[in-house]
DNA sequence: AGGCGCGATTAGATAAGTCTAACGCCGGTT
DNA sequence: AACCGGCGTTAGACTTATCTAATCGCGCCT
């Protein structure tokens, strides 16, 4: 399951996680043993090599062929949310399995149909059709009194609590929303945000995972 | 890869073959150890077992879960002529792969979109919302001056010899095409039709995969 | 009856992908 | 300086899925 990999590397590279095997390890879900030997696989294909602080860096081929799943598993979840009207869980969970069953023929037909979309339901950007805005910050980030557009839901939110899409999307927090920082507790590490004419409250873990753009 | 064993397996049972395992092993181009083995395990799931003759029988549960992935097979081939605008052979092709990736929500929330399809894009029933015609008949048994309409092209067609389906396909040779047998070669083994305005000279073995419904 | 041929199985090998248990390395803390 | 924790790897095992080579068994034809 060569694609997996690639798929998760792409992840944590884009999301600016440590890029080394034991995180790739919890990423999937699988042992530690089991990515060492998975990725001296992956590198006798040329895929991936390990750099001299034991990091994990894609080939070009090797990234070219992450950036193809990642699209397909984007352009799918397009469709099964706009297409056929699932949920942004569901969605993502059948995107994981149709992503590696489609071609390239398939994929860009599909991408047609769709309207040329440039990013998933959630935002995140569809590799090779448009890229993530430069000056996007985690809503964690964010100062009392500031406003932004909420721009993107990280894939992070989608491997770790994939309930967290489900509280977000029921709270308007969706690519596009206007919202306005009211409070930051340092303390008890929660931010309190105007999010249409709602108030909501997030925890700091939470609010890292959403990506705004200020306004 | 047991659902890709139970697919055959269901497919040789409706075109009526002979369901032994040398059979099987032709079907999926595997060794026939491969597929001794293969059952084996099938048999400890539960899926298939081998009655006196050594024939091989789908257990109801197999029975179920073949029926899943031809149902689902039949609704991508639709989905990917009918809303991607493939041709039948590509459709045929993707389909085969993604009809492993889809889930029961994916599949009755596609079923729904495209209409409740009764058929695949080659007139093959869809297993649990239509069965074939039983008075169907292959074109290869028609006598001269008959009348008839095509009903469907066997799947053996499409593991066979894909570019039949092409060919086919240019040739109006399409479910609910009308035709009438204008003369049967019994020594050169061919049968002319006329459909539509055309005249078609066909091999017996192509006429003995097209299934028709007398007029 | 003998033999031929096909079908099915056994035996043994390979490759991917996974696991647990155990070990070695390195960096930071005490 | 000693040590502990996390990281990576080694070693050994298991499952699925495949192969080739060889063997067994049965039915049919001469």
């Amino acid at each position: 399951m060569v694609s997996h990999y690639l798929e998760a590397i792409y992840y944590m590279w884009s999301e600016g996680e440590p890029l080394r095997s034991a995180r790739l390890a919890d990423w999937l879900g699988v042992s530690r043993p089991t990515v060492t030997v998975a990725l001296r696989r992956m590198g006798g294909y040329g895929m991936v090599r390990m750099n001299g602080r034991k990091e994990i860096e894609l080939t070009p081929s090797g990234r070219r062929a992450a950036e193809a799943i990642v699209r397909r598993h984007r352009i799918m979840e397009r469709w099964l949310t706009d297409g056929l009207g699932l949920d942004w869980v569901t969605a993502d969970e059948e995107a994981a399995r149709l992503e590696h069953a489609v071609s390239e023929v398939v994929e860009r037909r599909l991408y047609e149909v769709l309207g040329k979309p440039s990013t998933c339901p959630h935002g995140n950007p569809i590799p090779g059709h448009s890229k993530a805005l430069p000056n996007e910050q985690r809503l964690a980030s964010m100062k009392p009194h500031a406003k932004a557009t909420v721009s993107r839901v990280s894939e992070v939110a989608e491997r770790e609590a994939p309930m967290l899409l489900t509280y977000l999307h029921e709270r308007g927090l969706t690519p596009g929303r206007e919202i306005s920082v009211v409070e930051v507790d340092g303390v008890a590490r929660t931010i309190r945000i105007r999010a249409g004419n709602r108030s909501v409250t997030l925890s700091h873990d939470t609010a890292a995972k959403l990506w705004v753009v200020p306004v």
